[in-house]
Order: C-alpha cells, then sequence, then structure tokens
DNA sequence: AGTTATCTACGAAAATATTCGTAAAAAAGT
DNA sequence: ACTTTTTTACGAATATTTTCGTAGATAACT
C-alpha cells in the first residue's frame, strides 16, 4: 500500500473530521469557512476526490453522505514528524522538543506530563 | 512581510542549503541526485526561483553561482511545527514529544538531552 | 402540487508546481 | 585555437492542486 501523502487543503479536511468526527460536507464546509474562503463547491470537489483515494469513507442518509476519515492521525503525523525531523532537526528528536519548549507557551501540566513520561520509558529500557 | 512557504522541492533544496551551508546549483543537484531521479535543469529553475522570491540569495564566482538560504530553519520549522501542533495534536505539545519517543528509535543519550533540559526549565520557571 | 433550498456529480478553468529541452556564454581541457 | 564540459537563462510542456459554474436529483417548505 503506498503511503499516503494528503495535500495542504486534503488537511485542513481532514483536520475537521479528526477533530468532529464524521461530518458532512457542509459541516466541514461551515468549519473551514472560517478560516479560509472557498466556495462550498470547491470543499465538495476535495471530499469527493478524496472519497476516490480511499482517504475518506462515505454512507448516504437521505441525499447526502456522511464523511469519515480513513487515514488516521497517527500514521500521517508519522510521516509528517519524520519529514520535520530530517529537514529542521537533523534527525535529533531532542533538538525537536527543546525547541518545541523553547519558545512555547508550554504550560507547567504540560512538562510535567512529559517528565513522568520520560522516567517510564528510562524504567522500561533496562537493556 | 508575507509568511514564506516553501514547496516540496523547495524544502529539498533549504534541507541542503542548511546542512552544507552555501552551494552551487551542482553540489545541491548532486545531493538530491541521491534520493530522487530528477536532471540538473530542474535544480536550477527551482533554485532560480527561489532566487526571484528572495527564498536564496546568490554571488556570482567566475561563472558559477553560490546559492545561501535566506529564510532560516528556525523560522520556518516552527511554521511546520505550529501546523504539525494544531492539526494533529490538538495543540499539545506533551502529546507530540510522546509521540515522538514513542514510536522512535531514540537513543538514551537523546533522552538523557531532553530529560537535563526539562530539569532546566522547570528551575528557571519558579513563578 | 408547486416552489425553494440543498446536495451531488461532472467537467472544465485557473492557479501552482515540477519538469526538461535548447541555446548561448564561460571555463576547462587538449 | 579548437573541442568538450559546465553553467546559466529562457521558455514551454506536463503534472498537480484548487477553484467554481452548471445541471439534475432529492428533500423541505408553504
Amino acid at each position: 500500500m503506498s503511503v499516503s501523502k494528503p495535500t495542504e487543503s486534503e488537511l485542513d479536511v481532514l483536520r475537521v473530521l479528526w477533530d468532529k468526527g464524521p461530518s458532512t460536507v457542509r459541516e466541514v464546509h461551515d468549519e473551514l469557512s472560517k478560516e479560509k474562503d472557498t466556495g462550498y463547491t470547491t470543499t465538495l470537489k476535495i471530499m469527493q476526490l478524496m472519497y476516490e483515494k480511499k482517504y475518506l469513507s462515505r454512507e448516504k442518509h437521505g441525499k447526502t453522505h456522511i464523511y469519515t476519515a480513513e487515514i488516521d492521525r497517527k500514521q500521517t503525523s508519522d510521516r509528517l514528524i519524520d519529514r520535520l525531523l530530517e529537514t529542521t532537526f537533523q534527525g535529533s528528536a531532542a533538538k525537536l522538543v527543546m525547541h518545541l519548549l523553547g519558545n512555547n507557551k508550554t504550560d507547567k501540566a504540560e512538562l510535567e506530563r512529559i517528565k513522568k513520561y520520560l522516567d517510564d520509558i528510562e524504567d522500561s529500557q533496562i537493556d
């Protein structure tokens, strides 16, 4: 199975579906309209193409379709992260993390969660 | 100043320039050839376009140009990371970090570096 | 039932990105 | 000096992505 590589617009659609769960074109479009300004049929077309590419599945309810994301967040983010790591952090996860926490408004709770996670990893890594 | 948004191919070029520093088209092309299979003039053209967009600067040495990246790694990665955070991690840095360390072959040295960094942050955050 | 609104499918235009052929100039090699 | 190689600039072809208009079908409204 060739690796899926959603375009910019396709990612916009996916983000909505990932957030809100299965939705109609109308719902996705209304959501996207908050950010960018394109016609309804544009969103429709993109979702139809995504359906053909198997990025989405759909189910007919009356005359409308309800679309569901068929490529998952994790897989997609893996790709994006790999790319990011290579492109801008020379493959070093540490650099990415530092960058991430460096400028960001990452709050204390988040930091704690990360630390805890790191400890867990180390514990399970007595090799 | 509008935010720069390099395309896929442009990022390929940037990666090389970021890694190797100022380089000729030939050098960039040879580097890219290891991965993908395009003609020399294709790389040339892309770099020329990037020059017009001000993504690169160049300096003439004899008949060849030496190109330098004019948009920096940090700025570019900030954009990519923000996008990634929003799109696939609901804005949670912790989630991204966990994801990053979860599947990855991050070695012990890297983990140590990260932990140390976290400690430093916490120390400087007694507010 | 007739009108209006909403949705889909289709096709094609417009915008962007990528590719490469060709020609001319500069440099290097013989 | 002549040939070969390397480089640039230009222009155009191709591919990909995004956009939307139009027509027909289905549902909702009055």
